[in-house]
DNA sequence: GAAATATACTTGATTAGTCAAGTAAATATT
DNA sequence: AATATTTACTTGACTAATCAAGTATATTTC
């Protein structure tokens, strides 16, 4: 295999191997009533301490647009998952974090969300997942 | 780290890498009038020998439910780059090929996408990509 | 060989996101 | 201090996909 054929082709795979991925997990996630998204909101706000964190942010870390943000956390914030907070700082931003009854919906959909990824990276080695997650954090 | 914790971490950080090397790919592939998805089903088709494909098979293929390629697939019948070819054994089914416009596209679409994909994954050395290409293969 | 079931695909309604344009507040420029 | 620019976010119009239901053909069962 020529090596652009290579790069081509990890490219590929990595596509095709997240589209399942995603896909699986969401369909677990759907018992909680969240899509692969919102949990991915939820997770970065767990790993942020549960502080109030910038839209803005909140779109960069996970390479979505500022307005797919809005229309992701609309329906959580009615759902009281995500409480708006404002910064007396800068009027401009709407600070978002986990409610209480979030955090309690997080912490379920946790347990879940773990479980189904063991399932998925089963076939794998602790070893081999730590090489993989390295690699990938190499690429991106 | 927790092992359940390593699963989560890598099926998420693959997610996220996979989300910004296609929206890369579809933005460099947006040169030639097509979409990240419309390259991957070109793809296919060429690995097929270009030889006429069910739309089911290309479905599974690419992780897509068949609705999906069916409204996929139309705008490419339209921009006469995938020709309907019927199969006389089986009359449900509507095959699909690349016409030799669209053959003509995909070769001229895959050096940009090799181009790209070389530049996405250029943090790696070719040890490493051939790794990551094992590991995922691994997974699906 | 008729009836039941399964398969291949399409269509209508919906969802999750995009981009471009708009608003309001903050920051920089002069 | 007034003006210009940038930043944070929202909104309207659109796109790409999904699912559920429908149609037509093929296959299985009796």
């Amino acid at each position: 295999m020529s090596n652009e054929s290579l790069d081509a082709s990890l490219v590929i795979k990595n596509a095709l191997l997240a589209s399942s991925l995603s896909k699986r997990a969401g369909t677990r996630l759907s018992m909680h009533g969240i899509s692969f998204t919102e949990y991915l909101v939820m997770d970065y706000l767990a790993s942020s301490d549960f502080k109030a964190v910038a839209r803005i942010e909140l779109a960069e870390s996970m390479g979505m647009s500022a307005s797919g943000i809005t229309r992701l956390i609309a329906p959580m914030e009615k759902n009281h998952l995500i409480e708006k907070v404002v910064n007396p700082r800068d009027a401009r931003q709407s600070l978002v974090k986990l409610s209480d009854t979030g955090e309690r919906l997080y912490g379920e959909a946790k347990v879940s969300f773990e479980q189904i990824a063991k399932e998925m990276v089963g076939g794998l080695s602790k070893a081999q997942k730590e090489k993989m997650l390295e690699l990938c954090s190499k690429v991106f």
